[in-house]
DNA sequence: AAAGCTGTGTAACCAATGTTACTGTATAAG
DNA sequence: CTTATACAGTAACATTGGTTACACAGCTTT
């Protein structure tokens, strides 16, 4: 377990903060579509990501979903640390995108690192940093784009968080995550075969032009 | 100056804070509507809002723009917090909404209040929490509403922030901020009016049914 | 092989939003 | 007072995206 969270994390913290993380942190792993943290859930530890591939997601009174953004090795979830310090409950849902390993810690260390740590109040204030970032990215893809230009991003961020062209999504799940139906989704698909930009298969996307 | 760092903030910071943000802070005033920080500006101070109240504004590469939500005193700028950590430049516009008093925090002293003292520390992770906040409920709003909720919304929020159910805008002006044409809010307002929600003069928007 | 389920393709239609164009009216400028 | 300008109302139309309905193809189960 330590070798893992040096592995990840070793250009962030110090020797003695990585020692304490492997001592009160408890492994967690995931499946891939499992689910980490569901909206409303309190929140009693912070995951640290370890390895694999997180996605949160947002849903709205009706149980209408959007997918906001991935998490990846190295990443913590700044909403969830934010809930921490809050004491409040889970705005998100977090689900894992790949087979995920994650350490979780408890939230009482977080107040004493906090103040112990000059690299976590750096990776703190570089986690909220982030996530700002791509919510203003989220942001910009909702207000500014049209469906097929945002479909073609969800299918690149989709591509490159599995590392791989080959997408494994069904249409459906893809509405599903972009908030929109099922036959919206094929019809522009359709048309991006057409282009050349996509080869479409049963259950899996191939994304050609990157 | 010392006295109206003393109203703003006497809950949140110590003593010795206190003092030490009036003696390095420069006070700033801005009229309504005027331009405080623009994109890609270089950060150099933090603000802190003493009285008034600014708008954020995020905006494309078309020069579309849309309203991301507003500060009020005792706010700071959590884009701007997060830009001077990480010595970026500005991801976003911001202007007075109504006249603002400000107090400007060089960048250098943000890294020493970290460390020193434990209130700076909390406002500071208390900012981002309620700015992960803010564009949370900006996403849910164009995600999940249609123009109809949203122009509500818009307004509600603007009598809020000028306290005043008379609200001085004109409609290209809504237009922009939710980055639609000035043809459809004029179209939805009137239809608001006929339900007796809202009345209409030139320039300005009264909210009745808040 | 037959039946059943899930995923995909597509047409036809509807609703919401965006666009163009023109009107009138209040206010500001000359 | 006259002209110019900014603001607002509205019709007609275009486009995008959402809905319904149905056909069919590829697996899986029996």
């Amino acid at each position: 377990m330590v070798q893992e969270v040096f592995d990840a994390y070793s250009f962030v913290f110090e020797e003695e903060l990585l020692e304490e993380i492997s001592e009160v942190g408890t492994l967690k792993e995931f499946k891939e579509n499992e689910r980490i943290i569901e909206i409303g859930d309190h929140v009693t530890a912070m995951p640290l990501l370890l390895s694999g591939a997180i996605k949160i997601l947002r849903e709205d009174q009706d149980g209408d979903e959007l997918l906001l953004y991935f998490l990846e090795r190295g990443d913590t979830c700044a909403m969830t640390l934010s809930c921490c310090l809050g004491h409040t409950k889970s705005e998100i849902r977090a689900m894992a995108e790949t087979p995920t390993k994650l350490i979780m810690i408890p939230i009482e260390k977080m107040e004493e690192w906090t103040s112990k740590y000059k690299s976590w109040r750096n990776f703190v204030f570089e986690s909220y940093h982030s996530r700002l970032s791509e919510m203003l990215d989220t942001i910009d893809t909702i207000a500014f784009l049209n469906m097929d230009e945002r479909l073609l991003k969800y299918l690149r961020d989709k591509a490159k968080i599995n590392q791989n062209d080959l997408v494994q999504v069904t249409h459906q799940q893809i509405a599903y995550e972009m908030h929109t139906s099922r036959v919206v989704i094929s019809r522009l698909l359709k048309k991006l075969e057409l282009k050349g930009t996509i080869a479409l298969n049963r259950n899996s996307i191939q994304v050609i032009d990157l």
